[in-house]
RNA sequence: AGCGGGGUGGGGUAGCUUGGAAAUCCCAUCAGGCUCAUAACCUGAAGAUCGCUAGUUCAAAUCUAGCCCCCGCUACCA
């Protein structure tokens, strides 16, 4: 028996939790704490919703309440959700307690007696209207290099170079245009380059990382680590304590690690045996576990450590099992876009084992997976109703109508001790693969347990033998009910709920939680009493989202070209004049394939709600679509002539939504080359999909909206195609 | 363009850290079986020169170098 601390990160307080978090970090923690607590290990598994992250400030800003509001409003939902989901944490907490702040103000406190923080004054702006101090991208001025007038704080937009906010001339905030004073702020800095000798020798002895965690640290920390400044002038989040810095904040990306740590302590005072947390944080036995995603890994195995190290008598973690991502059918996940999976809505419509079983099965430990709806259901059917859960119902259902109680065990034969021997082998993998938090393993080797479950019961036929040998029926129906039980107990840390009923419907005592791995070796008590079995879990029916919904977020109108010139700026740009309805000026970096004048004569598809972008000074109110590859360009354009500013709708309801840059690049649209068919495919040179809707004339070179294996080619009325200006090779990317 | 990750039968994946009988599992396809079960389960077949090219080695999906492609975070991307 040993002691465990499992940390799993904590997701910010400014959405509902998605499939993302759970997969990457509060499942995998979840598993692995229940998996520890089964085999008797004692376990603190804590977490909590981070509170004051900047992004709160900028939703509370814009709903015109205060940050809390919203805090408190993503607090409450994600609490509810991660525990209907049977997250079962020691604690969920969050950083904006009481507690919290105490701690980190003592991490704080210790770090600067000790040396590790360091004081430095800077010059920054300071808004008097505003009240406030300006981060170097809320100032605007003149550029010291090109003397371009409205460069930001921390970037000039005309000539690209890197700015310091008071090198500015003539600086204004941007926020309400008073002209702001330059005030000395003074600054605490964390002094990594400390502990940078020390983090490469704990790095390098730590083995036993997935290779990517380890490789990616180790890389970061040869680069060489930078002092980073861990307060700051603002007034949402945990106060400094220093005298003179009572405005001031701590920053967030060094507060939030804390949050592990004061939780701990948090759950220990609620227990009532407020030292307890020592027991899990300075007993050198003690291992902890810090479940992630990728994109926080150097804060657990850089800054976190380091400031482990500083403090002095707490462990560092042992374990950083960093998952990769889980995409969205092919994209990131993204709120804005429609393109997110929240907890509290599939919570709604899926019971959470089965969310657990395929976030489980499908989980990115170590490359990014890919969540799908047709793959949520394909796998869900497939393998846990139709294997698993099958295996379960139709063992139980059948000794239920044939015995009513659990049946005898009498002699068992060579078939029988293989079975049973391959339950012990199964339990003996799935716990080393548990305790090394290799997930997808073990819950293969369940599956894999299930399914000679179903070649045992296919091969020992017990409804042949019902009628002819009952007793040797009741032996092998044993059996079946033994790997059952395994499979159950095996199973609980990945589906806890069906698990337990399990358990129940095998009239043993007590639960699993309470009885433990030795669950499966266990006796089934003969004689005993049964209920009539219900089936775990039932078919999931997901019906196809609107294909190209996404796609529906552009508005494209067709652009007729008024007039062309050169960017000022720019050597590659040219400023265009297009007609889309009405006249706006666009930036395009088409001079290495266009001369003005034959871009004078075009008729273009153009995004017209693309967010405005100011390129080197001139700002581009849209943007014209070209397929590119292999350094040739086309440009798309309609197959016969449309008036300026026809809509290319596609068959769609377009967006009136103002489109942010990121979001447009997330669509995927492609040059392809009708190929006819039943359905039409259309061909994108690697690969070929089906195409929806419109029929592409076979041979011919369309633009279409791609997404998985299917297609949209893009229209406008009447059905009248997207083309290209020049031909352009399959498959070529559409920008 | 810089950094990180990846490219394995039609689709999705395992294995590659500790090289060794031409490779796992799921779906889809084809052919059988069974009927207890949620039209489920079981058996068998077809299908991959493991991105490309060199190299190390008796032996490479697995190690090394170069190239191509893909995906995330950054950039004069519109």
């Amino acid at each position: 028996m040993s002691r465990v601390l499992v940390c799993c990160a904590w997701p910010y307080a400014n959405g509902p939790v998605h499939v993302g978090h759970v997969t990457g970090s509060l499942l995998p923690a979840d598993i692995f704490a229940r998996f520890n607590r089964l085999v008797g290990n004692e376990v603190l598994m804590v977490s909590g919703s981070d509170m004051h992250g900047a992004p709160i400030t900028v939703s509370a800003d814009k709903e015109k309440v205060p940050p809390e509001t919203i805090a408190d409003r993503y607090h409450a939902l994600n609490s509810k959700a991660i525990s209907d989901l049977g997250i079962a944490f020691d604690l969920y907490t969050s950083t904006h307690t009481h507690n919290h702040e105490q701690v980190t103000q003592d991490v704080f406190v210790r770090l600067l007696e000790k040396g590790h923080l360091e004081k430095k004054s800077t010059p920054q702006f300071y808004c008097g209207r505003c009240g406030r101090f300006l981060p170097d991208r809320y100032v605007e001025g003149k550029c010291p290099h090109c003397g371009y007038e409205r460069a930001r704080g921390d970037q000039c937009d005309s000539c690209g170079k890197d700015l310091n906010a008071e090198e500015l001339m003539d600086a204004k905030c941007q926020l309400c245009g008073e002209v702001p004073e330059l005030k000395e702020t003074e600054h605490f800095f964390l002094k990594l380059s400390h502990f940078t000798e020390q983090l490469i020798r704990y790095a390098e002895a730590n083995g036993h990382w997935r290779p990517h965690v380890r490789a990616f640290t180790l890389n970061v920390l040869k680069e060489g680590l930078a002092d980073r400044p861990i307060t700051r002038d603002i007034s949402w989040g945990v106060p400094v304590p220093v005298k003179g810095f009572e405005d001031k904040r701590i920053y967030v990306w060094f507060e939030a690690v804390i949050g592990y740590l004061s939780a701990s302590v948090e759950w220990a005072k609620l227990e009532n045996r407020a030292e307890d947390w020592r027991r899990f944080w300075t007993d050198p036995e003690c291992k902890s576990y810090y479940f992630l995603g990728k994109d926080n890994i150097v804060f657990h195995t850089i800054i976190w450590p380091a400031m482990l190290l500083g403090y002095g008598g707490l462990n560092l973690p042992y374990d950083v099992p960093a998952n990769q991502f889980m995409t969205l059918e092919g994209q990131k996940f993204s709120k804005s876009m429609g393109v997110s999976i929240d907890i509290p809505d599939m919570l709604v419509k899926f019971r959470p084992d089965i969310v657990r079983y395929y976030l489980a099965a499908n989980m990115p430990e170590m490359k990014d997976s890919e969540f799908s709806w047709e793959d949520f259901a394909a796998r869900t059917n497939n393998e846990l109703v139709a294997t698993y859960g099958n295996f379960l119902h139709r063992t139980l259902s059948f000794t239920f109508k044939n015995f009513g109680e659990i049946p005898a065990k009498g002699a068992l034969d060579e078939r029988d001790k293989a079975a049973l021997a391959r339950v012990s082998e199964s339990a003996v993998e799935v716990r080393e693969a548990l305790s090394g938090c290799e997930f997808k393993r073990a819950m293969k080797t369940i599956m894999d347990l299930a399914q000679l479950g179903n070649q045992y019961f296919d091969a020992v036929a017990p409804w042949s033998l019902v009628g002819t040998d009952r007793t040797r029926c009741g032996t092998v129906l044993h059996i079946s009910l033994l790997i059952s039980k395994a499979l159950a107990v095996m199973a609980w840390p990945f589906l806890p709920f069906s698990s337990e009923s399990i358990w129940k419907q095998l009239r043993l005592e007590g639960t699993i939680e309470e009885t433990g791995w030795k669950g499966i070796e266990m006796p089934l008590k003969e004689g005993e009493k049964m209920d009539k079995p219900a089936p775990q879990f039932a078919k999931v029916d997901v019906k196809s989202e609107g294909d190209f919904q996404e796609f529906a977020a552009l508005d494209l109108r067709i652009g007729k070209v008024i007039d062309v010139s050169a960017h000022p700026n720019a050597d590659k740009l040219y400023l265009m004049e297009v007609d889309i309805g009405r006249p706006i000026t666009m930036i395009s970096g088409l001079k290495e394939f266009y001369t003005s004048e034959q871009l004078k004569t075009k008729t273009l598809v153009v995004v017209t709600n693309l967010e405005p972008a100011t390129i080197r000074g001139v700002k581009s109110q849209g943007m014209l679509l070209a397929a590119e590859e292999d350094k040739k360009l086309a440009l798309l354009t309609p197959e016969r002539d449309l008036p300026a500013g026809t809509q290319i709708s596609s068959g769609m309801d377009p967006g009136k939504r103002q489109l942010s840059f990121k979001e447009f690049q997330k669509l995927d649209m492609r040059a392809g080359t009708g190929l006819g068919g039943d359905p039409a495919m259309l061909d994108l040179g690697s690969r070929r999909v089906r195409c929806a809707e419109v029929r592409p004339d076979v041979g011919k070179r369309y633009a279409a909206f791609v997404k998985g294996d299917k297609a949209l080619v893009l229209h406008g009325p009447e059905d009248v195609r997207i083309v290209f200006d020049t031909d352009i090779p399959a498959g070529a990317k559409i920008r």
